[in-house]
DNA sequence: GTGTGCATGTAAGGAGTTACATGATTGC
DNA sequence: GCAATCATGTAACTCCTTACATGCACAC
């Protein structure tokens, strides 16, 4: 949240829209975390907020405070361990693949390769002109994030078609 | 829980311990979760459950229904899109490291660095003998997993490392 | 005899999602 | 006029984790 508000989005519906092409892969939100963490962070005065009414309509319009800046950047600089979790069925189901014939084997890896070749090409297709847009303002980690994404997911592709050759044989 | 039976587990708490040294990257498990989806399937028609007692203590031991069975082969075989959750605190950090300053910048690529090449080295060293173990008694696809696992994070870390020094330039 | 592992469960709570509810603005 | 988008929120629910609670078996 903090980060979204340094780049620039003012708004909860402006934070999700942001998300949602962007970190989404690797942080998704939704609306309903958003409005009550954004009232959290300004009691915490990490936030400070204006009225910014569009004609009858109300809109709260959100800056980092002096706080707030300094706890975004001690977040990014901290020393504490990254949370990560991952939950994969595709990989679960591989993990059982034992228990199937030599074509239904194939074919379950011939999905997860669909589906890496996928995300790949979404990531590049549709993710990096956005980051591309974001670099000429000087930003240049969400490219960078994009890439490395990408060219992740290649590599798992070609892992598992790799895998296939070895298991016709 | 069908597959890790289908595997040879055969109490909940058999479970549990299988799922912490296997699937546990990719689909982690609890105790609180196992013992009622026991009861559920064993109530669905999937598992049979006996009572295999050690001394005093009760054990409950399960077994595939052929109805369990079907459904795990079913499942693995399913066009079902798999469902996939990844949230990743790191990546995050990354997303918005345009906020830092040239070295803590590649301080925080060093730390995901070490985290992949962690990853990595413990796929390898702890993960890999065990699946190698399961591959004398005909199971292939846990020490492939553990062999993708390894060289994505590798493959990762050497991305992060390029990253690192065309920054530095 | 004591600590570690085996074994089964419950309770409380946290995190996040989907669905529900509402209404103004803007562009066609 | 109408649809898409902007905008803010609440309620219910699901999923999962941590902590609590209990007690036997086995090896040292």
């Amino acid at each position: 949240m903090l980060g979204m508000i340094g780049l620039g989005a003012r708004s909860g519906y402006a934070i999700k829209r942001a998300t949602d092409i962007s970190t989404r892969f690797f942080w998704p939100t939704s609306l309903a975390q958003v409005y009550p963490e954004l009232s959290r962070l300004e009691r915490a005065g990490l936030l400070a907020r204006s009225e910014d009414p569009r004609g009858l309509r109300r809109r709260s319009s959100y800056e980092l405070t002096e706080q707030g800046e300094a706890a975004l950047l001690s977040w990014l600089c901290s020393e504490q361990k990254a949370t990560t979790h991952f939950r994969d069925e595709g990989i679960l189901r591989l993990f059982f693949a034992d228990a199937l014939t030599l074509e239904d084997q194939l074919a379950l890896i011939g999905r997860l390769r669909e589906r890496a070749r996928a995300a790949s090409t979404q990531l590049v297709q549709e993710i990096a002109p956005l980051a591309d847009v974001l670099a000429e303002e000087g930003l240049r980690y969400p490219g960078l994030i994009a890439r490395l994404g990408a060219d992740t997911y290649a590599y798992v592709e070609q892992w598992l078609e790799r895998a296939q050759e070895e298991l016709r044989e």
